[in-house]
RNA sequence: GCUGAAGUGGUGGAAUUGGUAGACACGUUGGACUUAAAAUCCAAUGGGCUGUAAGGCCCGUGCGGGUUCAAGUCCCGCCUUCAGUACCA
């Protein structure tokens, strides 16, 4: 009988599709696991061989934790809004709902030739209605929330009005804009409801704030901080501009101190927890408030070394800060006017990229130290961030480099504050070598007390206090696209409402254009109509529009990870449409105990996702404020480009050794017209385009055209993606799916070769033939044999290891041998070769069922419990001891086990082949590691 | 600059966590089968030296030191690559 996969596979994939295998149950004796990959967003390209790793991986964890008795979430959706079916939808005309549906068939189709063990059931889609009627609703939530320092959670807002309307808001200690005003009760109680409404929207998790944001103006699209890299478009690469607009903005700067506490309660990778404290940027330090000489203005400066403050020398503010217009004496005015509008028009970029050109001017005016009650000169510099702190700096030169190299610039005095440190070259920040000098209290104090003395100091004088600063910002949550969750809100006198909860979800409507309007709003714009009904609580159906019922709805749309933000937990119920899920499932499953997917997620929706969390945390919706438990960052596999040389402004090809002095172009050749010896199909390349159809090739003497590889991330527009069906076709899924897990480590980016698979291949192959010859099966009922036993028990022992430690391509290496060996051995022992299969069976499912069902069994192997390893098995009667002389290896000796270390000691000095080795001299020394090596110094 | 990860044959990568480096696979070479190809099977394959042969010896895990009977693994100092991040006060 010959190994049919195609046959197979087929078979079982029809076979668990509709016995429905792998369906989680929400309750059951067996304890819980789930198992979560990153749901994909279903691009037009449909899947290449690169994408389903990660997913690969999981689905082993989950089939072998179902082995171990687990009941096992293993669920998959899609994150269905984005950017590029609006992209098509503006070129082509085409309803993004329309691309969508037909890129999810496609993946579908791609996913379930794989394999996967999924529970379909509860697929999840985020473009669905019955889907982001809860992401809406969590919108709500946040809406109707605000967070309170003192308790240190999310708190209704109905409590802070209450709290506003008997003793006003100088007591509250929440998580607000910067602008605040403070008031009484009772001016509370005598605001407008406007009023009322626009304070209330400083206090709210999600507000609507005038806000300096990244607009793409080719996109016609506000990105986040982390769409942007190296100042253009992450996707698609357009530039993007600073501009202020009106903005839905997500208060996650409240949670910055428990968003970084929480990262060491969570076992995600160093790097990765590493990139979000960058990200939250926590730093520890003072405000300290310094008084303008002649002048009642103040500068507010934050410092992470108040240590140091009689070292300050100078003052420096961002050229875009409040004060500079305000303090800037009339002699300097043209000086820093010039200054101001030269650094505005220099872009963010320009600004970025040259770090090393110091500019600055002098505003003329002259604040007052807080002890010394020296003048020190304020100055504006554009190494001064407006956005970071309060925009303004003490600027230290001895123990700051960047203002150590400002002062040299520009002639300003350095003085030096250290005990025995010499700043003559460049300022000294070593805070832990730290002894203050000429610092009159805090002189001869090491970095841990003066910081502590001079805040102390400070807060006397009533100009300072500690202070912690974040870097991570508010993010901005409104995107002006069509294909998005549109937010549930409308407008009265430009105060935003909320849609009542029953009233969800709050659809997407019609729109004939999805471009920006003529007068530049979003898509949503061009619906016919975009108004809510407060009457009949709907979108207005009808163009007569009653002024009195009727209000504007919010034209802008929610961002991509507002989707991804609540999809883990939605799987755990996704067919409730009463709540956004039953306490019922999130008290079983709890929390997602193992997350893989892609590292480039760690400081979007890895970071935001957290935030939900922690928000459904506090108002009691979830048991647990970190929603992944462990998480897994996979690698990327990468393609290997092929590149042909055009000489540059001819049609002639050269190949790759011929190229000497000439002017060539490379040009990216599709990779299935070049073989594994890098030769090119010349024919098939001037098929390929038009232009090359008459194209003339230079060849190698031996009438080649070599190419040149080059390793690159995987793309289509680099024609070196590898299609999954192809090799599905050809060599099967459970091919495919032991050659991704052989590749190499899951975490480390890798090339992919197709070449390479022939070797699993041929692997299946052999462990197939181990089971059925010719006349079909072959597997007995006879005894194993001892060496049938230890092949067995060391697989098992070292495959259940590496599933647990997450190296999966050693577990195949370890198949490999194990089938070796027992073809050697002629194994046919069904006491060997059926849990051979079960163990097989995460790596390669539909080959073990098949094995399974040929084995006399008639349910799915898949919940078939894991071999047990049974170390009496790998028990030898003797072993062989490494014998050295002075460190160096020798020979070995046969020795029993259970000798004691004096024992092996005589038993090694007496051997003939250590006498022969000493030659009648006498050891000084012999050193028995046990269990290990003998060692002999001679 | 900072942070994180990593440097092992022609290639992808193993190495029981300090114990005979290079498992397993690809590739290459030679052979068997075949009219031929594919497929399959067998053998060799880190470098160098030596022996008619079985074999023996030396050098080898980015570089330089160190600890140890013993180092790819631990310590100190460098170099290189990749990724993230950056005038963050």
């Amino acid at each position: 009988m010959k190994y049919n996969f195609n046959e197979i596979e087929a078979k079982w994939q029809k076979f668990w599709a509709e016995k429905q295998t792998f369906k989680a149950e929400n309750n059951s004796d067996k304890p819980k696991y789930y198992v979560l990959d990153m749901f994909p967003y279903p691009s037009g390209a449909g899947l290449h061989v690169g994408h389903p790793l990660g997913y690969i991986a999981s689905d082993i964890y989950a089939r072998y934790k179902r082995h171990k008795g687990f009941n096992v979430l293993h669920p998959q959706g899609y994150d269905s809004f984005g950017l590029p079916a609006e992209q098509y939808a503006i070129q082509t005309g085409q309803h993004p709902a329309i691309t969508t549906e037909a890129n999810i068939k496609t993946y579908r189709r791609q996913l379930d030739q794989i394999g996967f063990s999924f529970d379909w059931s509860r697929e999840v889609r985020t473009s669905d209605p019955n889907y982001y009627k809860w992401t809406q609703w969590i919108f709500i939530q946040l809406f109707n929330s605000w967070y309170n320092y003192d308790s240190n959670k999310a708190e209704a807002i109905s409590e802070l009005i209450k709290r506003f309307s008997s003793e006003g808001n100088v007591k509250i200690n929440a998580a607000c804009d910067d602008d605040v005003i403070e008031f009484s009760a009772n001016e509370w109680n005598q605001f407008s409801s406007e009023e009322q409404q626009a304070k209330l929207l400083q206090y709210r998790l999600t507000y609507l704030a005038e806000a300096e944001v990244n607009w793409c103006p080719a996109l016609g699209t506000v990105l986040a901080n982390d769409e942007i890299v190296n100042g253009v478009s992450e996707r698609g690469g357009h530039p993007v501009v600073r501009k202020k607009m009106t903005q839905w903005m997500m208060r996650i700067s409240a949670y910055a101190e428990r968003l970084l506490q929480g990262l060491e309660t969570i076992d995600w990778t160093d790097a990765l927890k590493e990139s979000q404290r960058n990200w939250i940027g926590k730093s520890v330090g003072a405000s300290v408030t310094f008084n303008v000489k002649d002048h009642d203005a103040k500068i507010e400066v934050f410092t992470t070394r108040p240590d140091t403050i009689f070292g300050a020398s100078f003052m420096t503010l961002a050229p875009e800060h409040d004060l500079v217009a305000k303090i800037t004496t009339s002699e300097q005015k043209e000086e820093v006017d010039a200054y101001i509008e030269a650094t505005a028009k220099r872009s963010e970029r320009e600004r970025m990229a040259d770090v090393k050109t110091i500019s600055g001017a002098f505003t003329g005016a002259y604040a007052e130290h807080p002890f010394t009650k020296e003048p020190i000169p304020v100055w504006i510099g554009d190494y001064v961030l407006a956005g970071y702190g309060t925009g303004a700096v003490m600027s230290v030169p001895c123990g700051d480099q960047r203002d150590y190299d400002f002062a040299k610039h520009f002639n300003i005095s350095i003085p030096n504050i250290f005990e025995g440190v010499d700043i003559s070259e460049e300022a000294f920040a070593d805070k832990e070598k730290t002894v203050i000098g000429n610092s009159d209290f805090l002189n001869g104090l090491n970095y841990k007390k003066a910081t502590k003395r001079a805040i102390y100091e400070l807060e006397q004088l009533g100009q300072g206090e500690g202070k912690t600063n974040y870097r991570l910002r508010d993010a901005v949550f409104s995107r002006q696209r069509y294909w998005g969750e549109p937010f549930p809100v409308y407008y009265i006198n430009g105060m935003p409402q909320m849609i009542a909860d029953e009233h969800l979800p709050l659809r997407l409507p019609e729109v004939e254009k999805y471009l920006p309007t003529e007068t530049g709003e979003p898509p949503l714009g061009n619906a016919t109509v975009w108004a809510w009904n407060t009457e009949t609580n709907s979108v207005v159906e009808n163009e007569e529009i009653d002024h009195k019922s009727t209000f504007p709805l919010e034209l802008n749309t929610m961002p991509g990870w507002a989707g991804s933000s609540q999809y883990f937990n939605r799987y755990m119920d996704p067919m409730n449409d009463k709540e956004i899920f039953s306490k019922d499932a999130i008290d079983y499953w709890q929390q997602v105990d193992l997350y893989i997917g892609g590292s480039e997620h760690a400081t979007g929706h890895l970071l935001y996702a957290r935030f939900w969390q922690k928000f459904m945390f506090d108002m009691g919706l979830v048991p647990v404020d970190e929603f992944a438990k462990k998480l897994i960052n996979q690698g990327m596999i990468l393609g290997t480009s092929a590149f042909v040389y055009r000489i540059e402004g001819e049609n002639k090809f050269i190949s790759k050794n011929l190229i000497e002095n000439q002017n060539v172009q490379e040009i990216h050749a599709d990779v299935s017209f070049v073989n594994a010896s890098d030769e090119l199909d010349i024919e098939a390349f001037k098929k390929w385009r038009p232009e090359y159809k008459d194209a003339e090739f230079i060849c190698e003497n031996d009438g080649t055209y070599k190419v040149k590889r080059d390793v690159e991330k995987m793309s289509k527009s680099k024609y070196n993606v590898v299609n999954p069906d192809a090799i599905c076709e050809r060599y099967g899924a459970d091919s495919l799916r032991m050659y991704e897990m052989f590749l190499g480590p899951l975490e480390q980016y890798k090339p992919w070769n197709t070449a390479g698979i022939t070797g699993v291949h041929s692997f299946l192959k052999k462990l197939w033939k181990l089971y059925f010859d010719d006349n079909g099966l072959k597997v007995s009922d006879v005894e194993p044999t001892k060496d049938n036993l230890k092949t067995l028990h060391k697989t098992i022992k070292k495959v259940e290891e590496d599933i647990e430690n997450f190296s999966f391509n050693t577990s195949v290496s370890t198949f490999m041998i194990a089938v070796n060996e027992l073809t050697a051995q002629k194994c046919s022992s069904k006491d060997i070769l059926e849990p051979l299969a079960v163990l097989i069976s995460p790596y390669a499912p539909h080959i073990a069922e098949e094995l399974w069902e040929a084995l006399g069994h008639n349910k799915s192997i898949s919940t078939v419990v894991f071999p047990k390893f049974d170390e009496r098995h790998l028990v030898e009667s003797s072993k062989n001891y490494p014998i050295s002389f002075n460190g160096k290896m020798r020979f070995t000796i046969e020795l029993p086990l259970d000798m004691s270390k004096e024992e092996i000691e005589a038993a090694v000095l007496n051997d003939e082949k250590t006498k022969e080795q000493l030659q009648g001299r006498e050891p000084k020394k012999v050193i028995v590691v046990p269990g290990k090596i003998v060692n002999i110094v001679g």
